[in-house]
DNA sequence: AGGAGATACCTTGACAGGCGAGGTATCATG
DNA sequence: CATGATACCTCGCCTGTCAAGGTATCTCCT
């Protein structure tokens, strides 16, 4: 089963931040290892990885810089801040709470729900 | 911490559901019950619950009813019907799914992830 | 030589869900 | 008779997603 982008939606800066805590990374390979991760099940579209990436950039979570490839598309890399770092993990704590959340909300409409 | 809720969109039609799978329910009494269920930590904002009981009665997941209440506000309820039933079994699995995708692309952030 | 496909970036405009702010009406309590 | 709870509804804005379009480079096949 693929996923809903419904259902990704408010992560996706999170999940792309999480990318760039191992390492500096450009736009095309991030999306690439996140197809990757995911046995394809889940790819962001380039649109929404491009604003995503220009919001964190606003937001002073990440920086960015061209490569110098000589041979090739050019490519910007991407650079997290101390900034992003914590925002990482305060987006991962939020996350966890309304999964949490959610779960326990959804389980409601299970037969069998024991008080 | 509360909830934010742009990570709870795409869900509330099915928290909903959920609640509907109990018994039938006014839109009033179903806020009031998410709002316990989670301890306060998270409730749908009354425009945001309508328009979602909306959307589930034009596809025809609910039907919606108005109380006999001869005393106090009127009441309109709702009820699922067979194919709200199978709508919340097949989004659960979606959110079952998105779920283990996010929480797969999140732990990509922790130090220490072995390959 | 030339076309296809991968790599790599970007922007615009539309869409959909969430919600602030406003409204209506009834009832109980102080 | 004012306040707060109950109970419903709508309008218009905001924000994140994404289809569709664009640019440019390189490799591979024919």
């Amino acid at each position: 089963m693929s996923v809903a982008s419904e259902l990704i939606r408010g992560n996706t800066e999170t999940i792309i931040l999480a990318q760039l805590m191992k390492g500096d990374g450009y736009g095309y390979m991030v999306n690439k290892a996140i197809l990757n991760l995911t046995g394809g099940k889940f790819e962001l579209k380039e649109a929404t990885l491009y604003t995503a990436f220009r919001r964190l950039e606003d937001a002073g979570c990440i920086v960015s810089y061209w490569g110098d490839e000589t041979t090739g598309a050019r490519r910007r890399y991407y650079s997290i801040t101390d900034l992003g770092r914590a925002s990482y993990r305060l987006r991962k704590k939020e996350w966890e709470t309304a999964e949490a959340v959610i779960d326990k909300l959804l389980a409601e409409g299970e037969e069998g729900v024991s008080k």
